[in-house]
RNA sequence: GUCCCUGUAGCUCAACCGGACAGAGCACCUGCCUUCUAAGCAGGUGGCUGCGGGUUCGAGUCCCGCCAGGGACGCCA
């Protein structure tokens, strides 16, 4: 019955039953005058580190104390004993200096194994989003080049992410947001025409602050192969204005394809240029002018940011005319809340825009959106190493290591390994070495192996045509299935914490934790024996060992990364 | 100069809203393969959480001040 009433995550619902349980002992104590009355700080229920103290505890006592001018021991025993006895718990004990904690009944425990079972794939989904529409928006790098190391981690965070509000019940929109228009297109599009030429032998040369990377060249090489001399026929501003358009579609494309490799995909492209085909521009520029938040000076229109509490207000429309890639964000944003309607939106970006965030909840507020539904997430710099040396990138002529050149070198589940396992607020050393170290020494692989250990127990099981359907899960008993089962019941909670905190980085060490409890348990706990006597265990181990595989797959799929049958 | 992020074991990083002896991986030392994969397991060494104050029953976590590293402060994106 309270499986029922927790859904699909019992561990959830658990926690939940007991913080009102916690809630009710106070009133009763309050009633019948053990406690003082007076209102309650916020009941929390967390997990102890230290596994002597249970699987959950409260400091309620402790925080309560000051309030009510009671001990803390005696606060706690006197919610103990008034604590009704729950079939998932052992007896709650009290400890020093005021902790109550909790721990579940092994029985409730060995049952989470059919729980896990009977979710198969799905467990690990909670309601939690309820089917809030959500955008996550990331990379968005550019498409004046590829996309290198630098913006993998965004990507990464942004695709594991998405996937974990997908499993929490949110209905998830991940989107790149394509810089088609602006100057620095324009400066690409005249590098690309100049190399254009320079294939076909004019003598000409780069604009200053032109693209100088060799895929320049490459593009430029790549258009006159299929093209011909075209462009040359045409008069300057169409033969830029046409192989721009050329280049532009190619950039696009091979980023695509770039993401692809280390499974990253989206939902949407969208096109800078429709902000202002579809006049959401317009719009959005006289929402906030009628709000009073824009000003002509100097021969250029300003958002009067400083209305909002910013420390200066910012160019919107240049004295050339020329929108600046801000109007066009507040458009962008104006399109996300107000066209089409999300209920909430992230944005990844980069550590260098970090001063952009509070501009951009200011505009947001000024076309009338609650700025709490927005959040940005600065993604710190990667210092990329090789062997202990610091790879250095050279901005200035364009070389620098791509998303291409990282993923052939260390491959796709080692990038999104070490990408996805650092929070996104500090800054991170990828070491290239060590991430393609296909060693002892690379947590990638020792998560894999267990995964692979696992599959091959069910290949073996398989074989041998042994079944599990009748496994009486009560059989499971030494402390290292416990351990393992204690693992395997965090996976809901997880991607609650995860999609409150927005932190993805936990899964990973999540992902680790469990791996460790499987190899404790393999070493320990034989599987399939070879006593035919003991066919009660094997059936018992094999729904444990099942469960742990779904958990690890489950695991290792939000994080983008494989989940191997063999290694 | 102003704002943001970071500073935790030799290295790379965790620590949920302030909680109980600060945890992993790697590196280093010692053991374990006639049994489902040793890409594994067990044990050991390793810490004034940058420094100094403050708040609190309790601080790596919150506040103030320093120091150090990174980033941002354009009519660039």
């Amino acid at each position: 019955m309270w499986i029922k009433a927790s859904g699909r995550a019992a561990m959830l619902g658990l926690k939940k039953k007991i913080l009102e349980q916690l809630r009710g002992a106070v009133e009763q104590a309050q009633r019948e005058g053990a406690l003082p009355p007076g209102s309650l700080p916020d009941v929390e229920v967390e997990r102890p580190q230290n596994p002597g103290h249970g699987d959950l505890a409260t400091s309620l006592p402790l925080r309560a104390a000051r309030a009510f001018r009671v001990s803390p021991m005696a606060i706690a025993e006197a919610i103990a004993s008034r604590l009704p006895a729950l079939e998932e718990l052992e007896p709650v004990t009290v400890a020093p200096p005021g902790f109550i904690n909790f721990t579940l009944r092994t029985r409730w425990l060995q049952e989470q194994v059919h729980h896990i079972l009977s979710q198969g794939e799905a467990y690990g989904d909670l309601e939690l989003g309820a089917g809030q529409r959500v955008l996550v928006e990331f990379v968005s790098v550019n498409p004046t080049g590829p996309v290198h190391v630098g913006h993998v981690r965004g990507a990464v965070l942004g695709s594991t992410l998405a996937r974990v509000l997908e499993a929490a019940g949110y209905r998830v929109t991940r989107e790149y947001y394509v810089n088609d228009s602006g100057s620095q297109m324009e400066v690409f599009y005249r590098s690309v025409w100049i190399r254009y030429q320079q294939v076909l032998g004019r003598d000409v040369e780069m604009p200053p602050g032109g693209y100088m990377g060799t895929y320049v060249v490459d593009l430029a090489r790549e258009i006159h192969g299929e093209r011909g001399d075209h462009f040359l026929r045409l008069d300057e501003t169409e033969a830029i204005r046409e192989i721009g358009e050329v280049a532009l579609e190619r950039m696009v494309q091979a980023i695509r394809e770039d993401l692809g490799l280390i499974g990253v995909d989206f939902h949407v492209w969208f096109r800078e240029r429709d902000l202002y085909q579809d006049s959401a521009y317009q719009k959005a520029m006289s929402m906030i002018r009628n709000g009073g938040y824009v000003a002509e000076r100097e021969g250029a229109r300003w958002f009067v940011s400083t209305a909002l509490g910013e420390d200066k207000d910012n160019v919107l429309v240049r004295s050339s005319g020329a929108p600046t890639y801000f109007a066009s964000d507040i458009a962008y944003h104006y399109d996300k809340f107000l066209t089409r309607r999300f209920e909430r939106a992230i944005n990844i970006w980069g550590a260098d825009h970090q001063g952009h965030v509070s501009r951009v909840k200011a505009a947001v507020v000024a076309l009338g959106v609650d700025p709490r539904l927005l959040d940005v997430i600065i993604v710190q710099m990667v210092t990329l190493k090789r062997g202990g040396e610091v790879v250095r990138a050279s901005k200035r002529t364009g070389e620098l290591v791509t998303l291409r050149e990282l993923v052939e070198e260390v491959g796709r589940d080692a990038c999104r390994y070490f990408f996805s396992a650092r929070s996104a607020d500090a800054q991170m050393e990828f070491d290239l070495d060590l991430a393609k170290r296909e060693s002892q020494e690379n947590p990638v692989y020792y998560i894999q192996y267990a995964h692979a250990r696992i599959a091959g127990i069910l290949r073996n099981a398989r074989e041998k045509g042994l079944q599990s359907e009748e496994g009486d899960v009560s059989l499971l008993n030494t402390g290292e299935e416990m351990d393992l089962i204690r693992k395997l019941v965090l996976l809901p909670e997880l991607v609650e914490t995860v999609s409150a905190t927005l932190e993805p980085h936990h899964l990973a060490y999540y992902a680790l934790e469990v791996a460790t409890a499987f190899h404790w348990f393999y070493d320990h706990c034989r599987v399939i024996g070879e006593d035919p006597a003991d066919q009660d265990l094997v059936r018992a181990r094999l729904k444990l060992v099942e469960a742990c595989r779904i958990v690890l797959a489950r695991t290792l799929h939000l994080m983008g990364m494989t989940a191997p049958q063999r290694m």
